[in-house]
DNA sequence: CGGCCGATTGAGGCTTATCAAGGCCGGTGG
DNA sequence: CCACCGGCCTTGATAAGCCTCAATCGGCCG
């Protein structure tokens, strides 16, 4: 796969290009780097300094970061269309996550201090970058109320519904990526055997459905029922 | 207490006020309603709508919300020149937590609209505000990795360092604010009970001291150390 | 001085993590 | 084509950590 040229991205509509000028897009156009990886592979390692701004061309991806004793935790999940260096506004330059690839992807990335140039010269895209960003802060408090007061089951269905946020079908109620049980225990923040269970439990409910590695939500509502909101 | 005026409010550094103009500071200061609350007051409900812009003047609140079964959490810890208002700028508008003067304190407010006013004729203003807004977000997903991971004694310690990172002395170490065992608790994400066999703890061992309501971080290096960061 | 509220400390029980055994594929090689 | 292997998933037993409950203590205020 070659280069995409920024005019005729098929995320032209996206956050970004679709609040750039003609003569922006040239300059992006002309100074992105473009990124293929695997499936299963790290893109950006933890600890890095952040030099940059990375847009998800195609693909999926999760973003983790290890804690005490090496326990993983999934902080972030993102597809398509989604931004990835944020966080690095905040004074610390850091990154303090890992991200890899769930699905084979390709991603853009160019220049901090360019998208920074780019964010002083449009006044539009820093008004919903700030719109953005408040909307991460507070899904980020809802999930954090959740994992913190709910109990395992509850966990694992508010686990169920976040991956549906991002990567569900409306249509079939399909959950269209791949997540082994460790990784939905890294969402919920409990362990396999946990995940195991509950989504047994949930099938006997009629509240999801497998189908071989395949996960249907059946009854997001009943789900819904058991989180906070 | 009467209104002050923000030509000479002692909060003139802060944020906002900082990057106004002459004339938006007028607007400001003519447009702006003044509220004092006393020791333990409900400021703000959970589930209004979110239409005003809030500074805190004077004092320091809790932002609690409450989740199932009516266990309660603190979500954050705020002080005089803190703002808080920012998350409704996400698309929903009701204000899912509750504001309560930890002391006897004052506050500004201004509409919600009119500080967007503010925001839009301001770049400067809506950089920092992205900035202000990213940082949060970084430290909530810090805290949420350790109220996640952790046990509940290196969520005791994580949570001391928090009160401390808002309202602590730095000379002295002394954590200059009224919290109960239950409050310590709910930042922790704990019991009553567990707070307070873990203060007994870390002051035999050295780490912390108690005098009478008081509490002084001894050893902030030691109790650091325990958690993720 | 008595009563009340919050803090402390200990005992018991429940939830959840850990460990272990067995099953179900998908891939590989004979 | 089938046997074998390895990885992941499932399920049950066990153990540890934490919450709950209860009793006691201590300070504060009337």
């Amino acid at each position: 796969m070659k280069a995409p040229d920024c005019f005729n991205c098929h995320c032209r509509d996206c956050t970004i290009l679709k609040r750039c000028s003609k003569e922006w897009l040239e300059i992006i156009d002309k100074e992105k780097n473009f990124i293929r990886c695997k499936k299963g592979q790290l893109i950006i390692p933890e600890g890095i300094p952040m030099s940059q701004f990375y847009f998800i061309y195609q693909g999926k991806v999760k973003i983790t970061s290890v804690g005490l004793y090496g326990k993983q935790q999934i902080k972030r999940l993102a597809k398509e269309g989604d931004i990835i260096g944020f966080r690095g506004l905040a004074s610390n330059n850091i990154f303090s996550a890992s991200v890899y690839a769930l699905e084979d992807s390709a991603l853009c990335s160019i220049n901090k201090d360019l998208f920074l140039d780019l964010l002083q010269a449009n006044p539009e895209l820093m008004f919903e970058s700030l719109k953005l960003v408040t909307s991460e802060l507070v899904r980020m408090e809802r999930r954090m109320k959740n994992l913190t007061t709910l109990n395992v089951r509850e966990k694992v269905a508010e686990s169920l519904l976040y991956v549906n946020e991002v990567f569900g079908n409306p249509a079939t109620g399909e959950l269209e990526v791949c997540l082994s049980r460790q990784e939905l225990a890294e969402i919920a923040m409990t362990t396999k055997e946990q995940v195991s269970k509950c989504l047994s439990e949930f099938e006997q409910e009629g509240k999801i459905r497998t189908e071989g590695k395949k996960l249907f939500l059946l009854q997001p509502d009943a789900l819904q029922k058991m989180t906070c909101d």
